[in-house]
DNA sequence: ATGTGAGGCTAAGTCTACCTTATGCTCAAA
DNA sequence: TTTGAGCATAAGGTAGACTTAGCCTCACAT
C-alpha cells in the first residue's frame, strides 16, 4: 500500500480544495482550472486509496480521512516553503566574493565598509587568491577577475583599466628621478613585477633592457611591494588606481609621469544565470559606482 | 523568489541525493538513473536559486545551504509518507456497510461478532436503510444488496438465493395448516409483504387470490412481521435461508412445505476499484464462508 | 605509465502526466 | 422554467520527466 508518493500537484490541489471546501476556489488559488484541481483530487484519491471527498451536486464535502489529513497537509506545504525560504534568504544573506590579493587588500577591502552600511543584510566573504577561482559553482557567488572581459557563461563589468606605472615614497623620489631611462642607474632598487617593469620600458620605447640585476627582495605580491616601496625601500610598479588611497595620502607618489597600460581590466564578473540575484546585483551596482567614482578621483589625481 | 514550489520529484532526489552523499546511490534507492537523479538536483537548484551540491570529479557534496535544507526535507517527507500511511490504516480499520434492514438484523448482525473475531483490527460501521445507499462514494465502502446481481462498476459476490415460504410459531401451526390453499380461511392473520404473498400462491398455481381481508397489522419491515409471528400473531412470508437461526430454533416453522423463489439473490457488493482494499477482501472472503455454511444449514434443515 | 571502472555530466529522443478546452450534468435560486 | 454555479469527463496538446548513450575525470589498480 502507498508504493510510491503520489503527486505534488496533486497533493498541493486536496490541500487548496480541502482548505476552500471547494474545487472552483481552488482553482482560483491556484490560478489553474476546476477540472485540473477535479482531475488532482481524484488522482490523489486513486493513488492513496482512500476517499478524501464526497462529492454532491454541487459541492463537495470532505470525508472523514480527507479532514483527517487536509490541516496536517497545509502544514507540511507551509514548512516545505518555509524551508526553501529560509534557505533562499540565508544563501542572499551572504555575499562570496574571490578576488586577487593585492585588489581585494588595496582597493576593495577600504571600501567595503560603505557596502555594509548601505546593505547590512548582506554579510560579504572575501576570498583572495593569486589564482581564478571557480564561480558558479556553489562556491563563489562572483569575482573580480583582471583580464579581457569575455568570459563564456559570465556576465563581467568593467572597473577600470589595468594600467601600471613606477612608485615610490616621496622621500625616494628623487633618488629614482631617472628611473625612465634604463641606461642609468638607480640610487634604490626596482621592486613588483619584472614583466611589468619590462613591458613599461617597451612601452616607452626602450626594447630589450636587461633589469635582473636592479631588483631587490622579490615579493608575493603587489600590494606587499606597494607596501615595501611606502617603507622606502625602492620603486615598485602598480596601478595609480589601486592604489589611488596611498598616492592621495602621498605615501606613495609616481616616480614617472609614464602610465603604461596593460589592455586588460578589471571585472566584477557573476554567472549569467544568477542576473536575477538581489545580492549579487545590489554588489554589482554598488562596486560598479566605487569604480566610477574612482575613476574620477584618479583623473583629477593624475591631471 | 520562490513563485510556486519546486517539483516533488526533484525535492525527492535531492533529498535521497544528500542522505547518500551520493547521485548513483540515490538513483539505486529511488530506482532511477543516476540522470535522473543529476537532472532533478539541477532542476531543484534553478528553481530554488540556490547552488545545494558541488560537483567534483567524480563525487559531489552539499553546500551549505544544501546542508541545511537536507535533513529538513528528510523529515517533512517522512511526516508527509506517515500522513497517508496514517490515513490508510485509520480507513482500513473501519469497513462501512450499507445493507436492508431484515438483511442485516435477522442474518448479518447476529454473525458480525464472528467476523471481529477473526479481524480484531476491522471495525464495522453498518448502516441499515431500505433504499439503496450509493457504494464508493466515499460514504460506504460497500453493500449487500437483492437483485439480479449485474451492477455497473462493482463487483458482486452471491451470498444466497432470495426465496421465500410461510413461516409461523409452531403453536400456531396446525391453525394455519391450510395456508397452501386460498379459498380457505385461515384462523390466523397474514403478515408480511402482501406481493410476497400473491407472488407464492401464483408460483402454486393460483392466481389472481385476493388476500386483502386476510392481513393483519402491516409492518414496515419482514424482520418486524418475523417478530410478530414468533410472537404468535400470525403467518408471515419470509427468506428460510433469513430466519434460518429463528426455525432452528423452532421459534419459527414452515407453515407450508412450498419455497417460492424470488429469481433475485442476495449480493455482498463493493467497487470494482477497490478490488485491492485488504478491509473489503477481507470481509468479502468472510462473509462467503459465512453464507456458504448458512447455505449448507439450510440445505440440511430443508431436507 | 596506463588501463579500468566508478561516478557524474550532457544531449537527444521518447513518453508520461499535467493542463486546457469544451461539453454535459445537477441542483439552487430567481 | 430558466439561469447560473459547481463539478465531472473526454479529448487533445505540451512541457517536463525519464531513458539511453556517450563522454569526461579521477582513483586505483596493474
Amino acid at each position: 500500500m502507498l508504493k510510491n508518493m503520489p503527486s505534488l500537484p496533486s497533493i498541493h490541489a486536496f490541500e487548496a480544495a480541502a482548505r476552500h471546501g471547494s474545487f472552483a476556489k481552488a482553482a482560483v488559488e491556484l490560478s489553474t482550472t476546476p477540472a485540473s484541481v477535479s482531475y488532482h483530487v481524484r488522482q490523489l484519491e486513486r493513488q492513496v486509496g482512500v476517499p478524501l471527498f464526497m462529492r454532491h451536486a454541487q459541492k463537495v464535502t470532505l470525508t472523514e480521512q480527507g479532514e483527517a489529513i487536509a490541516p496536517e497537509l497545509t502544514a507540511l506545504f507551509a514548512s516545505l516553503r518555509a524551508t526553501f525560504v529560509n534557505a533562499v534568504d540565508a544563501y542572499e544573506a551572504r555575499l562570496s566574493l574571490t578576488a586577487l590579493p593585492t585588489f581585494g587588500t588595496a582597493w576593495l577591502t577600504p571600501r567595503l565598509g560603505r557596502f555594509r552600511k548601505k546593505h547590512k543584510d548582506i554579510a560579504i566573504a572575501l576570498d583572495l587568491s593569486e589564482t581564478a577561482q571557480e564561480i558558479g559553482a556553489g562556491r563563489y557567488d562572483a569575482a573580480i577577475r583582471n583580464g579581457g572581459g569575455r568570459w563564456t557563461g559570465l556576465r563581467s563589468v568593467r572597473l577600470f583599466p589595468s594600467v601600471f606605472m613606477p612608485l615610490c615614497s616621496p622621500a625616494l623620489k628623487s633618488a629614482v628621478k631617472h628611473v625612465g631611462d634604463p641606461r642609468r642607474v638607480l640610487d634604490a632598487p626596482l621592486l613588483g613585477r619584472p614583466d611589468w617593469w619590462t613591458a613599461w620600458y617597451e612601452q616607452r620605447g626602450h626594447r630589450g633592457v636587461d633589469l635582473t640585476k636592479r631588483f631587490g627582495t622579490s615579493l608575493q605580491a603587489e600590494y606587499l611591494d606597494a607596501a615595501a616601496a611606502i617603507a622606502g625601500q625602492g620603486v615598485t610598479i602598480g596601478s595609480p588606481l589601486l592604489f589611488a588611497d596611498d598616492i592621495k595620502a602621498r605615501r606613495l607618489v609616481p616616480a614617472h609621469a609614464f602610465v603604461a597600460d596593460s589592455g586588460r581590466a578589471f571585472w566584477f564578473v557573476y554567472p549569467a544565470v544568477r542576473e536575477e540575484s538581489r545580492k549579487i546585483a545590489a554588489f554589482r551596482d554598488w562596486i560598479r559606482a566605487e569604480a566610477e567614482q574612482a575613476n574620477a578621483e584618479y583623473a583629477s589625481l593624475m591631471r
